[in-house]
DNA sequence: ATTCGATATTCCCATGTGGATATATCGCAT
DNA sequence: ATGCGATATATCCACATGGGAATATCGAAT
């Protein structure tokens, strides 16, 4: 009887589409961040992740998909930035959405799962 | 317009619980190795995993779960073995049963993603 | 009593993942 | 021209994860 908000976070799900070539929360988290703050470093900052690791994640995720999916530029007053382009967009909503109805579907089969551990968790 | 068999290997689902306390593909799959091979040691070797570690898995298992997942013996004709418990199999059957619906309720969304990387892989 | 095969448990080490750090570059603003 | 802030990129290193090997233990069968 646990309702999944759109981040559960007993629900990772993760696409494996081939070595190395890898989407999951990590990911989808990094670009929301990015499309809040409107850079790496600040989206890295955010959820304690380095920037070596942010710029990583973003490589990565340019170089699998065909189109990339975050448009930095460097310089300018602000020093530069990093948006989300609308393949990024498409990305994120659609994974977003895949955790929301997989998680959905399944909510009866964790709850039974989460009925049977030892300390059941605050449920959320 | 991909259907995701039993096991896709695109699809990988986790429960996390608590810190230390997760089910994913892993331990289900373990789970099922040693229900065929009625062995701790031959599932792990099965699946190419070390002995130490599927016996880890285990014992995070069953000190997870309120009844053990699995139940195992020492010494006898055979040298030993280990069964699954009745907890075992409702485990195992609950976390393939959410894996399943899990993905179907997200196939379409899978496959747009899929449709929108630089190689397609191999559909399956 | 000895053998046998699997569980149980420990120790050492290779590996790689990612953090920390340093540096270079860029372009607008002042 | 200089400063600033973020991207871009490489190097070094601490740490955790897990493999490999060694050892002990168990219980039925011979």
């Amino acid at each position: 009887m646990t309702q999944g908000s759109p981040h559960d976070p007993r629900f990772r799900l993760r696409l494996v589409f081939a070595p190395g070539e890898m989407l999951g929360p990590g990911k989808a988290d990094l670009l929301e961040g990015i499309a809040r703050t409107g850079s790496i470093a600040a989206a890295g900052r955010d959820m304690g992740m380095s920037y070596k690791r942010a710029w990583q994640l973003v490589e990565t995720m340019n170089a699998m998909f065909r189109e990339p999916l975050v448009e930095s530029t460097r310089g300018g007053a602000k020093g530069g930035g990093a948006v989300l382009t609308e393949a990024g967009q498409a990305v994120l909503t659609e994974f977003r959405s895949l955790e929301a109805v997989a998680e959905k579907a399944g909510a009866a089969h964790i709850d039974r799962l989460q009925a049977m551990l030892r300390d059941i968790p605050d449920q959320k």
